[in-house]
DNA sequence: TCATACTGTAATAAAATATGTTACAAATGT
DNA sequence: ACATTTGTAACATATTTTATTACAGTATGA
């Protein structure tokens, strides 16, 4: 659910990053990404799920980062919002009998998964901080 | 349009590789594949604007390649079905009264040109002659 | 020259996925 | 108590992808 996960879950901790002593309310991120509260809450969920966030529920609630953001990669904001890149499959079962559609999927993820490797050494080397800088 | 454009073109042309002499009907393509022919013929359609097959109408029509598969990388056919390879974006115009909303957008796609670049130099070295070997 | 087997393409339909909304219980500060 | 905020479920809408139908045009060969 969400394809934009990422992105929205990069702004999110962008903010948090900026204001690191604040609980921030899901209605202000909102306001920043233009999107609809809710949605925001359900990315934040997924990163209380990863121990990146904490909040606090009530009156002047709201969300903080729960680590330093020095310590925290993109590569781990990758993994944890969009399992890995891909250019696609076949997806309607192809043709066993086919010596190309029996293989295909598996060579198709072979390529994938190299292309996974790359990515991946280069989000490891951007911190949530170094990203955040940038603004 | 079809977002497995590039699975689907891969598929394609692994079999015009291993029949490099005949014409192939997107009927049989689509066997192999198990899709359906309109949606083959769609993306031949998209592979002749490049020059990369030839058709033939008619009884016993069919495509053929119309270059070497060893000339070939999976970076030109990546670059005709799949833009580029990104995290996606804030979609609903970030709020540009905020310094993380208003430059958002631009550092993603720094962030996602540089894998573009990586994705593509792994791309360039596999060769669709390459590829095809591997069945 | 006619039946057949293809491509090419448009129009439309169906399915899948992503995004947005409403609603409300539960928690917390003042 | 009251206002404000999270957490979550249920539902609604929009967008994108995939599939289908239909048919005109073209080549082949009996």
């Amino acid at each position: 659910m969400i394809s934009g996960k990422f992105a929205i879950t990069i702004h999110i901790l962008t903010l948090l990053t900026k204001f690191p002593n604040d609980y921030l309310s899901s209605e202000f991120i909102a306001g920043s990404i233009n999107l609809n509260p809710v949605l925001v809450r359900k990315e934040i969920a997924n990163l209380k799920a990863h121990h990146i966030v904490e909040s606090k529920e009530g009156k002047n609630g709201g969300t903080k980062l729960a680590v330093d953001s020095t310590k925290i990669t993109l590569k781990e904001i990758f993994e944890m919002t969009f399992e890995t890149i891909n250019l696609g499959y076949a997806k309607n079962q192809p043709n066993p009998d086919c010596p190309v559609g029996k293989k295909i999927n598996q060579n198709l993820s072979a390529l994938y998964a190299d292309m996974n490797q790359k990515v991946s050494l280069q989000l490891d080397g951007i911190s949530l901080e170094d990203f955040s800088n940038q603004f």
